[in-house]
DNA sequence: TTGTAGGCGTTATCAT
DNA sequence: ATGATAACGCCTACAA
């Protein structure tokens, strides 16, 4: 403990600067008394108001740099009556969508003053939205983004609109108007799939689907079955399976299908984490992927590269909805953001890799 | 457009009811205006000042409830001078370990009127201490949490105390005084780790470290060889190699180990992401994990237990230490906050799975 | 183009 | 135990 000592010494040599005429933190009104002109000039410098000499500006400028001013957001939220806030409302989905996500909204609000929140919630719980009903009451958020599952929820969303919350809803296919969705097309997505894998001559195939009421589920379900249909394929009986998204849940229904007879020459697991999870039943039993068996994934995870063989999947296009969801709660909010319009729905993409193959011969 | 609506209509039959007094955001003004005090004593009440007649209390949390009011924390900002956003900087590192960190911090900051600010950080980019400095400039946030391995930039942490942010360090070994730190010991757990497979006969084991400038990659490196020294076992040359973190050096990396003549029994991998990388090769070479080569991981991502065979490695405490460091941060902030003191140093722990066994008979 | 006055909702100070 | 008044730092009206 040095008694001796001040946090801020005066420091008397500094009277030959006007930086001696201003505080720590230095303010607006700082600002405006060394520039010699009205605290609402200052504000047209720091909000690019047009109405301003141009020799004013710049003189202001040099004093803001020279006082390392920077404007008070809290004051400024208290002020215009909205902060610069968004908030990231999820459900416990994957640590790579919320990553994903979270990186598409920050590439969003970069170069912009706005700052994300994030706000795990637990959908199970009973209390869950009076939780999110008072964390948005508290924050005042400028507008939340909501990730499925919990972006599926419409209460919720009406919820928010009440609280005169902006917000997008994320999911596998459009939740809301477009001013309030940002989605893929996950039964085009596995449409698509599922058409790869009947060109390769594959007439069993097995589908883990995905847990009763999630949107997702349903959409990747249906989408498989029209890709059937379409193809005119007949699937024999028990050629669908029920999981939870998780690995374990991937073992165990991968197992229920291969106990089929004949089993499916393919499966279609609704995502990578199922999906790798029916290559460790498939391991048991001892086939080879994908000359016994071709396992196709969801998601493009990182766990679908790296297992082995690395899986062919489906890259669901999270970060891309992400700045797409936050550009759209932002559009308005400055001047340059509402040029052009965002994209409502992404395109997913196949990725091909090696746990598909032609089947056997049989 | 309807002319005629207008979004609050006046309701005349609420006249008997306070409610009628209020506005759709009712403020400190209204609760005192219709409880008959003043704007103070609601103050004291919603900040739990002790000074205050129970009943008076009673009363003007009935007219909070009635009116459905919730304070302005934007305001209560600006007058307190701090504000209730605490930060996590980060510089991607994996999605497991952010979403554990999160998931901790937002352990300890629920039931309090804090929130979670995310902020990625480009770690190479040279402007990336500008970056930081303008975030932590304008959000004024109330503290940070800095992520491995930025938490590792003294200078980074220096801006924090110069700019008046608390800050906590999170590390694999402590970066500052324990008030600014929170670690696991990474030294101790691979020295752990590395004991076990000595312990199994394992005489040539190889190791995959991180890359240079990494502290968590020093640390585990020590702890390494540490264990070797401890045991009196002597490396042959070529036995430690370094990667990236990432898959692909994981790969190359065991390349390089296995093509030593002899080569390793085993391989520690300083990293899950490069322990399934080693997995591959070991594929590749068509050796048999844990037959002719044993392998452990680190960090105990959902990988280590999805691949085949599940990897042995060390869960790595991230959780705990989001959590203990929230709880460092918020220690003064509220009376009841500050009871007990956080742990600096969280343990790691050996989680045995089948990529580990003894070594073949040579 | 620039300035003045007042308010945003809260807490702090100093009373009573 | 409670209240009056003045900040906090910014912005919006309106005025000049």
């Amino acid at each position: 403990m040095e008694l001796v000592s001040t946090e801020r010494p005066v420091r008397l040599a500094d009277a030959r600067t006007s930086a001696a005429l201003a505080a720590a933190n230095p303010t607006i009104s700082d600002v405006a008394r060394l520039a010699g002109v009205s605290k609402k000039t200052v504000s047209r410098v720091i909000n690019d108001s047009p109405q301003l000499r141009i020799e004013t500006r710049k003189r202001i400028e040099l004093v803001i740099a020279e006082l390392g001013y920077v404007p008070n957001l809290q004051a400024r939220s208290l002020a215009t009556g909205r902060n610069s806030l968004i908030g990231l409302i999820h459900d416990n989905p994957n640590s790579q969508m919320i990553l994903g996500v979270q990186q598409g909204i920050l590439e969003a609000i970069r170069e912009t003053d706005f700052a994300l929140v994030i706000r795990p919630v637990d959908r199970g719980s009973p209390g869950m939205m009076d939780d999110v009903r008072r964390f948005l009451d508290r924050q005042r958020l400028y507008g939340v983004m909501l990730l499925p599952p919990i972006s599926e929820n419409d209460e919720l969303a009406q919820h928010c609109a009440e609280l005169g919350c902006r917000y997008v809803r994320m999911g596998s296919a459009p939740l809301d108007d477009d001013a309030h969705s940002v989605s893929s097309n996950d039964a085009e997505a596995v449409a698509e799939a599922t058409r790869h894998l009947i060109g390769l001559g594959h007439r069993r195939i097995g589908l883990i689907a995905g847990p009763h009421g999630f949107r997702s589920a349903a959409e990747r379900r249906v989408g498989f079955l029209a890709a059937l249909a379409e193809a005119g394929v007949t699937l024999p009986p028990g050629m669908t399976v029920r999981g939870d998204y998780r690995f374990d849940s991937g073992i165990a229904a991968a197992s229920r299908l291969l106990d089929q007879m004949p089993p499916p020459t393919a499966i279609l697991a609704c995502n990578d984490e199922m999906a790798a999870g029916a290559l460790h039943a498939a391991r048991q039993r001892n086939l080879t992927v994908p000359r016994d068996l071709s396992i196709v994934g969801f998601d493009d995870t990182s766990t679908a590269a790296h297992v082995w063989p690395p899986l062919t999947t489906v890259r669901w296009p999270i970060q891309a909805m992400g700045r797409s969801a936050a550009r759209k709660l932002l559009a308005g909010s400055e001047p340059r953001m509402d040029g052009v319009t965002q994209p409502s729905v992404l395109p997913s993409e196949l990725v091909m890799r090696a746990s598909v193959g032609p089947p056997a011969m049989s």
